[in-house]
DNA sequence: GTCACGAAACTGACCAGTCAGTCATTTTTT
DNA sequence: AAAAAATGACTGACTGGTCAGTTTCGTGAC
C-alpha cells in the first residue's frame, strides 16, 4: 500500500538527524580552533564522512557556524525559561534564571566559545545571535519586574529597562569572566553574590 | 664633534616613533578587519611603507597584534587610576572609577574590539591581556574595599573578593554589550543605573 | 523474496585564490 | 663610502568550494 508518507518520514528523519550531527560536531570543532582554524575537511573526518557531504547540508562554511551558535542560543533559552518555571515566588524566578544561566554556560563552554567566534569573524554581517535571541526573550521579563514595581518589591526610580539592561550585563560578563580565567569560587557561591549585590547592592544598608 | 650619544637618541627616538605609529595603525585595521582579515600588506599601504619594512619592527604579525592590545589595556589602566584620584570621598572614587571605564571604551571601541580578537584567535597561546592588567591592578582596590567593609560602609557578609568581582563583571559585561549592539541609553543614565544598582540592587528597601 | 532501475546520497581529487614571511637590491643617513 | 633603513617581487603552504564519478536506497514488478 501507499507506505508513502511513512517512507518519506524516513528519509526526512535521517537527514535531520545526520544535519544535526554534523552540527554538534561542528560546534564542538569550531569552539576549540576557531572559524578560520576549523577546516571543513576536519569537521568531515570528525564524523568519517568526505567534505563534499558537508556541502550538501550547508551551503557553504558560514551557514554551518550559523546553524551551530543558533542551537546553542536556542537550548539555553530553553534550560533558563523551563528554570524559571520552576519556582513562584518573584524573587526564587529571578533567582532560577540566573542559576540556571550561570550553569548552562558553565556545563556548555563551547558555545561562549561560539559566541566570541561570531562576533570576532562576522561583526558586521550579522547582529550577534545571543542577542536576538536575549531580545526575542525580554517580554515577559520585563512586564515581570513591572509588575512587580508596581508591588512596591522593586525600586521605582530607576527604569525597568535599566534594570534588565544592567542584570543582563552582569550576567554576561560573568559568563565570559568565568570562561576566560576561570571560576574563581564554586558556582554557588558565585551565585549568591550575584544575587546578593544585584538585589541589595554592596553597600551596607541603614536598618 | 663625537655627537655619538645625541645620535643615539635621535635614531632610537626616529625608530620608536614609526614602532608607535605602526602599533596605532595596525590597532584600528585589526580592529576594524579582524586579526586575520588584516593583511599585513595592508597596514604597511595604510603608513604609505612596504610589508618587509613592519619585519624590521615586528618579528611577526603575532607580535605586532600584542602590541596593540596591550597599548590599549595601559591606557585604559592610566585613565581610571587617574580619574580615581581626582575623588577623595570613597563612594565616589568607585563612581568616578566606573565612570572613567565606560568612557574609555565609549571614546575607544576598536580596543573592544582587540579584546574579541585576542580571545578568538590566541584563546590558548595568551592568559587575555585584559585580565592580565585588571590582576595587577587589583592590589589597592582589594585594599580599599577591605577598610570600606571595616568602616561599616560596604557590607560584612560577602566576600571583598566577590564584590570585586561582581562589579568588575558587570563592567566587563556592559563594554562589551555596548559595542555589540550599542548603548540603549546615555552614558550618564547608564552609568547611574550601574552605580545605583551595584550599589544599593534593585529591590526596594525598607527603610 | 529478489531483481531492476532511477533517484538520492556520498565521495575525494582537484582548482583557484590567498597571504605571511623572505631577501636581494635600492635608497637614505651619517 | 659604510651602515642603516626600506623596498616589493616572490614563494610555499594552505583551504573553501566544486563536480564527475560511485555507492546506496526505495520502489514496483514478478
Amino acid at each position: 500500500m501507499p507506505a508513502k508518507p511513512n517512507d518519506k518520514v524516513t528519509r526526512a528523519d535521517r537527514r535531520s538527524k545526520r544535519r544535526r550531527s554534523i552540527i554538534e560536531a561542528a560546534a564542538r570543532l569550531f569552539a576549540e580552533l576557531g572559524f578560520t582554524g576549523c577546516e571543513m575537511e576536519r569537521v568531515a573526518s570528525e564524523l568519517g564522512i568526505a567534505k563534499g557531504t558537508l556541502y550538501l547540508y550547508f551551503p557553504g562554511k558560514q551557514d554551518l557556524f550559523f546553524a551551530c551558535v543558533d542551537l546553542g542560543m536556542q537550548q539555553m533559552q530553553t534550560v533558563v525559561r523551563e528554570a524559571a518555571a520552576t519556582a513562584s515566588e518573584p524573587f526564587e524566578i529571578i533567582a532560577c534564571a540566573i542559576r540556571a544561566y550561570l550553569a548552562f554556560f558553565d556545563a556548555n563552554p563551547h558555545y561562549v566559545e561560539l559566541l566570541i567566534q561570531e562576533r570576532a569573524n562576522f561583526k558586521d554581517r550579522k547582529r550577534p545571535t545571543y542577542f536576538e535571541h536575549r531580545d526575542a526573550n525580554r517580554g515577559p521579563w520585563r512586564k515581570f519586574y513591572a509588575d512587580l514595581v508596581a508591588q512596591g518589591k522593586l525600586r521605582d526610580d530607576i527604569p525597568v529597562e535599566r534594570m534588565l539592561d544592567t542584570v543582563g550585563n552582569l550576567m554576561y560578563g560573568t559568563m565570559f569572566t568565568n570562561l576566560f580565567i576561570g571560576r574563581s569560587a564554586s558556582l554557588d557561591e558565585q551565585f549568591n553574590a550575584i544575587l546578593e549585590i544585584a538585589l541589595r547592592g554592596i553597600t551596607r544598608q541603614r536598618q
